[in-house]
DNA sequence: GTAGTTAACTGATCCAGATCATGGAACGGC
DNA sequence: GCCGTTCCATGATCTGGATCAGTTAACTAC
């Protein structure tokens, strides 16, 4: 039969996170990588924090694009809502990931929304502080810049496979993507390390929860996952691969 | 009736350009504005300049990604082949636009293939001596991150209306889109000035061509736009952007 | 001009997947 | 442990748009 969640959830507190976890944070970003330690710490005065529970929103589309964040602990949700009701996961960000004004001289306002997935700590810095920063660490904006293109590849390779691939590719690439940012080994097999519904898949693969759905019990009784209740664990990652390499249907 | 091809094609010499124009191109591009006559001509040497006639390949997808490309004349069609034989046109690029390696670090092969719609001249540049440019010069690696931003946010867009609009409003952004980048005022309407088959639309909005015509017949019977073997004028803008807005259906 | 080629239109059919509807299983709160 | 809520599975139906097919109109080459 089926099981209870394996998932181990985080405390229901919104997180804060340590002034050590933070400036190891930083250090650890690609972005950072490269600086010194008196650098690193002049950097993180110019940060702020705050902690969001699930369902906390961090910014509507549409405030006025003042600041970039950037993920410490926990999962982010990034995405846009039609005015039928009918929403778009654009990302699901986790730590080291940054969001909101990147563009310097970009739009006023954020195109999108964000708001927490799981208990999370999320660090933030202004526009200003962050442009200045790029001025007089060129080596930074190069980092910037790699992840950026990394990004908008990614969202090319998403509006290919939206337009070109039926439900249960999206589906399969998208379970393998979840579980290659997430997946921790399980006995269940590689399981995706947080709570994930079905319209959640939905909304990242343009699909409805019902279809998700069919295809996820398919692969169930396929044998290539394990599922409940929010959860899923991938147990024959090549299957799925496969699903997504075959050419034809 | 219908008319003949309102279009004013440019000669089918693959179309290599001045200097004199490289150099006013090169200047007008937002990252090199603010840079010196001098500094414009050093960097002008590092471009090698191609000419291409239309279906002429620049690159193809999984090509060593090696060089940075900006259109100096013409236009480039960048797109994704599927192994079943659709095709994903991502973008249209202009006089001004750039493609190819940006990521400096980032992947060792273009994720695209690149094409020239139109007689097209292409400047290019190694992606070490772009690199070098930014290192030398910080702002112009703010006006890559802002253009790579916008373009991000575009490619964000355009997942969510994939994946959330019916080919109808599909078509109609697309359309409003192609004649802001393109469009020139005619006596049959805002002419979209290039060669625009049902099958370009297709790729673009991630419907076949069948259904585009059958979108684009309606748009005319409604009066919205005019339109040929090839090629599209917008007589009622307002009309096709409140397709675009209205919420429903 | 004429012939041949390619794009576009349009009707007929089909199907993947959306939508609608219902029952059941996991979880959270008490 | 019980109850209410939320999520999920699955069947039945519907439909937008893909696919298939045949015709017409525009362009090209000569």
């Amino acid at each position: 039969g089926r099981r209870k969640t394996p998932l181990d959830l985080k405390t229901t507190e919104a997180h804060l996170c340590t002034v050590d976890l933070r400036l190891r944070l930083l250090g650890g970003l690609p972005f950072f990588a490269q600086l010194s330690e008196q650098e690193l710490a002049a950097i993180n005065q110019k940060f702020r924090e705050v902690g969001y529970l699930p369902t906390d929103f961090i910014y509507h589309a549409g405030d006025p694009a003042a600041r970039l964040f950037v993920v410490a602990e926990g999962l982010i949700k990034v995405f846009q809502t039609a005015a039928n009701g009918r929403s778009v996961l654009l990302d699901l960000l986790a730590s080291g990931e940054f969001f909101g004004s990147l563009s310097i001289a970009g739009t006023p306002a954020y195109p999108d929304t964000t708001q927490a997935h799981s208990p999370a700590c999320v660090l933030s810095i202004s526009a200003e502080d962050f442009r200045q920063i790029l001025d007089q660490q060129p080596g930074v904006a190069m980092k910037v810049l790699d992840a950026l293109a990394a990004r908008l590849q990614a969202a090319n390779e998403r509006v290919f496979l939206i337009s070109s691939a039926p439900v249960e590719k999206r589906v399969a690439v998208t379970l393998l993507k979840l579980a290659a940012k997430l997946g921790r080994q399980d006995r269940l097999g590689l399981l995706i390390e947080t709570p994930l519904s079905r319209e959640n898949l939905a909304d990242m693969t343009g699909s409805t929860p019902e279809s998700v759905s069919r295809v996820v019990s398919q692969f169930q009784k396929a044998g290539w996952i394990a599922t409940g209740r929010q959860w899923i664990a991938l147990q024959d990652p090549p299957a799925l691969q496969a699903i997504v390499d075959r050419l034809d249907p």
